[in-house]
RNA sequence: GGGUCGGUGGCAGAGUGGUCAAAUGCAUCAGACUGUAAAUCUGACGCCGCAAGGCUUCGGGGGUUCGACUCCCUCCCGGCCCA
């Protein structure tokens, strides 16, 4: 399904086969959380050429619930996505709600606990749950739930949840067989799945996850936890190893990442997919991506607070390079004034922009002599 | 003309003798944002200063007081009621 056509030192350039078609790697997800890139519509990404997406096992659950996006017909049917889409598995809501607020829920060996943001329901999501859940949804790709430990918890805290996420990945990956059984899946129908590597900033810990998870066998592994450090420093010695723990075949999936130039390091060191908020959400708060070189070298882009007092009286596009929405048909001064006046096609413009920004920048990578 | 209530920082609006350069909200300015509890959050927002601190403010003028945005007099302006 994966199958890898160029390779150059570490930077791979593939293809996969998805039951919603074909994808180029490297590639970029943007975050399609609760089932909609915010602000977005289909046919806006249709419009910038958007791929896959990432959408969330723990939001869907909680609204509007798998079994009714089942009886929708799947998620693709019930978002009218023709493109693949690759589900979370809820393992980062839960321990980054249950971290920044123990009384949000407790996590043991059996699963979470957790209360609902939405109106304080009590839940447990285990790791069998999480993929029977993903199966209602129907994606192309699905991930295990995994147990996600800030960098800044001791090492001992991280053993444990290394620990943890193969156990549970063992977990997920028999559920995974018996639900395909269940609900007689062909072989060649089957989702992807992906296995999470923790460790922390801890190489041999990553080493170790990454190794009991080959053994277990998925189809990618990911690379789970920050990759950067609490002043934000590219952590490149541990995203390097572990990417060389995965088996060639498999795909690399670097969660959650990242900046541009953190897309561009982590692909020349031998990741294939991302995905990540920023383009959507720094482009609501204003921030607009822009092109500076046509190399992939340092500075090739900058990014500009199109909200600030200087764009006022710019009657210029955001990015004169770029042929999205906005910049084909609006000023930066009347972004501001979209922004300034709380006009939500604002929010709507500068995702467009920013997301198709990203999508170039993958075009690059993927053409890139 | 009589009565009455009120005039506070860009706006709205607290404060009603010292703890007030003056709450809070909005607006404004700047920053943050990395598997989305994020159209969110943080900071600045009288003037000078990196700061300590200093200086000038609560319609105008004049008083009372050790001390006034707060009390008194007067003028100006506005709302409402009566003629």
């Amino acid at each position: 399904m994966f199958e890898i056509v160029k390779k150059e030192n570490k930077k791979r350039i593939g293809k996969l086969e998805t039951m919603h078609g074909e994808i180029n790697t490297p590639f970029f997800m943007p975050d399609a959380t609760r089932g909609f890139v915010k602000s977005l519509g289909k046919d806006d990404l249709e419009m910038i050429g958007m791929g896959p997406m990432v959408v969330n096992t723990y939001h869907l659950y909680l609204e509007p619930g798998e079994k009714l996006i089942k009886r929708a017909g799947g998620i693709n049917e019930f978002m009218n996505w023709k493109r693949p889409l690759l589900s979370d598995s809820g393992g980062y809501q839960i321990f980054s709600l249950i971290h920044k607020n123990p009384k949000m829920g407790r996590i043991t060996d059996e699963g979470a606990t957790f209360r609902s943001p939405l109106n304080g329901s009590r839940h447990f999501i285990t790791p069998e749950r999480s993929i029977e859940i993903q199966f209602d949804l129907g994606v192309d790709m699905m991930v295990v739930l995994d147990d996600v430990p800030p960098n800044s918890y001791s090492r001992e805290k991280i053993e444990e949840a290394v620990r943890r996420t193969i156990d549970w990945a063992a977990r997920c990956k028999n559920e995974y067989e018996k639900q395909l059984k269940e609900r007689k899946i062909k072989r060649e129908d089957r989702p992807l799945i992906f296995g999470v590597i923790q460790g922390g900033p801890y190489a041999d810990l990553r080493e170790y996850c990454a190794r009991e998870l080959v053994r277990i066998g998925f189809d990618g592994y990911g690379f789970g936890a920050r990759h950067v450090d609490s002043e934000g420093n590219f952590l490149e010695e541990v995203v390097r190893e572990t990417a060389e723990y995965i088996p060639e075949k498999a795909l690399r999936f670097a969660l959650g990442i990242g900046t541009p130039e953190d897309i561009v390091r982590c692909h020349s060191l031998g990741w294939d997919m991302f995905d990540c908020v920023i383009p959507t959400r720094e482009g609501r708060h204003g921030r607009l991506f822009i092109r500076k070189e046509d190399n992939l070298e340092a500075d090739f882009y900058e990014t500009i607070n199109i909200t600030n007092e200087k764009y006022r009286e710019d009657f210029s596009p955001v990015d004169p390079k770029c042929d999205c929405l906005l910049c084909k048909n609006y000023t930066r001064a009347y972004l501001r004034h979209l922004f300034a006046t709380g006009e939500p096609l604002a929010m709507r413009m500068a995702s467009i922009h920013n997301l198709k920004f990203y999508l170039d920048l993958m075009d690059r990578l993927r053409n890139a002599k």
